[in-house]
This record gives C-alpha cells, sequence and structure tokens, in this order.
DNA sequence: CGATGGTTTGAGATATATCAAACCTCGTGG
DNA sequence: CCACGAGGTTTGATATATCTCAAACCATCG
C-alpha cells in the first residue's frame, strides 16, 4: 500500500493520467518528502537529480546573479509539478516559503516511468506549455510596467492562485482576504523591486483604500476594481 | 510526394521524432507559408487555430498593454516550434521579423496527430521544458539587471543564436560579426527599455571599443569577455 | 523587558524615461 | 545624377520613478 491511493492531489496533479496499476508503479519509485520554511530541494545550476509533485505548502523558484541580486521566477502550489526532467541542469533553485509536502522521484526514474506512460507525458506537457504562457505574460509585467501596476497585478494573481480547490463556497472564486505566503522582500523579487518600494505601494494602496492590510500577511481587497484599473 | 522529404529542418525540428511513414501523415495535414518581415502569423488573445514549425527566418513573440507598451517575450529560429496546443487560446502574438517560412498545421489536426505519436510529444515536451528554462532566464535580466548589463547579455545571446547549423567552420562557434534581425526599437521591446537606451549603450560599447557597428544592423564583437563582465 | 528580524518612513542620489531636435540612410522621382 | 522625403537612429536637455542609504518602528519571542 502506497501514499497515492490516499493522495490530496491525486486528481489534479499529472498523476491524474495514471490508472490503479499505473500509479502502484509510480507509487514504488517516490516517496514523500516534508520541507520547512526556506529549505531547498533544488539548487540552481546543480545536476538535474530530482523532480517532484507538490503536495502541499508553497514554493518559490529562484534565480540570481553573482553579486547577489536575486529573481523569483515562478511560484509553485499543491499539484505543480517541479524540477527538470529530460535535462542535465537545474536552471533554478527550489525553495519552501510555508511548511510544504512534495512527492519526490529521482529523475532518472521518472523520466524511464515517463517514457513509458505517454498520458502523463501528456499531462506534464500541457502543464507545462501553461507555465510557460503564464511565465512570459509576467515578462511583460517585469519588463513594461511600472511599480504600483506590479503590486496590483501581484495582488490580483495571489487572490486568484491562493485559492483552495474545493474549500470556497463559490467554487474557485477568487479570495478576498488572504495570507500572503512571501515576505516584503520576496514580493519584491517577484516584482523586481526593492522592498522600500514594494512597502511603500502597500501603504499607498491601503491610504487609498484600495485594500487593508490587517496583520503583515495579510491582505484584504476593498475595491477589487479599482485594483484591476491599476493592473495596466 | 511532400515537402517533408527534403525539408532542411527535418531532423531539426520536433518531426526528427517521426519515420519516414509517419512523417507523410504529418505532411499531408501541414502546408508551408511564407511570411514578409511584419507580417503576423497569430494574434494574441485570439483562440488557438494554427501551430507551425519553423522553416526558415526569425519571429518574435509578443504582447502588449492596452496602452500600447510592448514587450517581446520570446523569439523563434528555424526549427522552433510556434503555437500554443493542447489550448484554446494565443497568450502572445507572433510576427515575423525576417522573410520567414513556416509550416503550419491547424490546432486540431495537430492535437489529434500528436495525441497518436508520444514520440512527437516527448519532442515537443523537452522543447518546451528547454525554453520555459530559457523564459525563466530572461526573467532575471528583466526584473534585476540594468540597462548595460541587458544590452551585454542580448549581444551575446544574439551571437549564439544567429549561428547558422553547418555554416560555420567550427561548429557552432559564436559569430563575431553578426546582422540583428531587430531594429532599434524592437531590441528595446526584448530587454524592457526605451530606443533611446538601447541606442546610447550600442554607442558606448562602440567607444569602449567593445564592439563595432558596421552599420545599422551589424554588430561586430570586438572583445567578447569585456562583454562577458558587463553581461552581470 | 530587551533583543531580534522584518517593516515602514524619510531624504537624497541616480539610472532610465521623456521630450525634442538633429542626423543618417536609402529609395524615389525629377 | 542630385534633391527630396521618409523612417529609423542618434544626441541632447530635462524630468521622474525607483533605488539607496539611514533611521525609526513594530511585532515576536526568549
Amino acid at each position: 500500500m502506497g501514499f497515492c491511493e490516499t493522495c490530496v492531489v491525486r486528481n489534479r496533479a499529472i498523476c491524474a493520467a495514471l490508472d490503479s496499476t499505473e500509479i502502484q508503479a509510480l507509487n514504488a519509485i517516490g516517496r514523500r518528502r516534508k520541507l520547512e520554511p526556506g529549505q531547498s530541494l533544488l539548487w540552481e545550476g546543480e545536476d538535474s537529480l530530482l523532480v517532484a509533485n507538490v503536495i502541499d505548502g508553497v514554493l518559490k523558484l529562484s534565480t540570481g546573479t553573482a553579486d547577489g541580486r536575486e529573481q523569483i521566477v515562478g511560484v509553485v502550489y499543491p499539484s505543480d509539478f517541479i524540477g527538470r526532467p529530460f535535462g542535465q541542469q537545474t536552471a533554478h533553485s527550489v525553495t519552501a516559503l510555508t511548511d510544504a509536502v512534495v512527492c519526490v522521484f529521482s529523475r532518472s526514474d521518472f523520466d524511464n516511468f515517463a517514457r513509458e506512460h505517454p498520458a502523463l507525458e501528456h499531462k506534464l506537457l500541457q502543464r507545462t506549455l501553461s507555465e510557460l504562457d503564464r511565465t512570459r505574460r509576467w515578462m511583460l509585467l517585469l519588463g513594461r510596467k511600472s511599480a504600483s501596476e506590479r503590486i496590483a497585478a501581484f495582488l490580483l494573481d495571489m487572490s486568484e492562485r491562493l485559492v483552495e480547490p474545493g474549500c470556497t463556497t463559490p467554487p474557485d472564486a477568487p479570495h478576498q482576504t488572504f495570507d500572503l505566503p512571501f515576505s516584503r522582500q520576496q514580493v519584491a523579487d517577484v516584482l523586481g523591486l526593492t522592498i522600500e518600494t514594494v512597502s511603500r505601494q502597500f501603504t499607498k494602496l491601503k491610504s487609498d483604500g484600495v485594500i487593508d492590510l490587517p496583520s503583515r500577511r495579510t491582505v484584504t481587497i476593498l475595491d477589487r476594481e479599482a485594483l484591476e484599473d491599476r493592473a495596466g
């Protein structure tokens, strides 16, 4: 008996492509791993030895320059796939932002398994295509948008993505109040800004009555329409 | 008899996954199309009706804001794949920068064909994963690098990617002299800068003796090491 | 309660954008 | 063959958004 049968992301992760016989085979090569906030699973530039599915928690993908500047290039949530299958190098670090649980595979085991299960590869392809679209949309924000537009777009994105599936009464409606899994510095690293600029934009949105900030990491959207206008 | 047998990208595009019987079937659903500079194949936000392989030329992928700001989110070369299979919407426009030839498929035809040919999907997956890595690396440039770092990184990237396979004496060595397929404005749209800043950085690199600019679109790298130092 | 780490606020510096004009390059037509 | 015009490019002067440096602030936790 493995974990897969009772896995909370069984039907949302790429595993949904597999029947119960196949999932047992996958179960045999995977293992669960817990991560604490700040703990990394993969490091930029290292050999690609692991891939994984996110079961619970939020993780960041990040790259940096030699002199210490950092850019967060992706954020992953439960059911998302992480790591670089079919490749030698990991292009970015993967680090937990919250307590997290992942389902880890050795890359070579996973590669072999995937090559024998086209339906699994197909799910992975769909996911990768969507992620590429999302990433390219983010490039517009980084290349062309002002600080206030970036913050507004970020908050809207968070309100949509932090929705826990199956929890809210109207299915998958965006939240009005949510806890950011990011520190101010991490928000800055997502948006290509400095921590001071992020802080100032937050307080501006608050004093303009667009959002409320009940605590450091909690955001309440008071006027979603105004936020959409500001997102550019 | 179709085009595929004599196609110059037959062994580099995703078609390389197919044997001669399969490629005939693919040939039956594809057709060639020529594009002039400035001509678009796909438009942001429209239904995803076409996908294609690039046979010759260079094309840009771009998105923009409502008020006219533009960001180039990708550049594709011969053997690259374009369009959004397995999805309803095209997330970005695709426009020729040079004279170009593409091999076009209706998306639904391609989707059906691909689902029956796992080896083709596998090639597409590999390509998409590589493109995602590349795109995420570009986010570091857009989010965290200065104008001079962006220009240096851009020129190095161009010198590597504009290499015509099989043409240079040392196989796939980066070029010292090459013609940019971009106007100054387009370089600005790739790098998230203004045309004036791009121009000033070019002239600075020239007066510093790092590059030469024999004509508007021609670049000669005089000191590659200096360029690498400046790329951050 | 006092240390600690993260956050906010302030004042000033600066890289890049903006606005505007001059300058090429190249094709066209007289 | 030269003058002209048009598009793209470079250069210049100025504005400004964001960064930088620094201090004050605030929660949290021993």
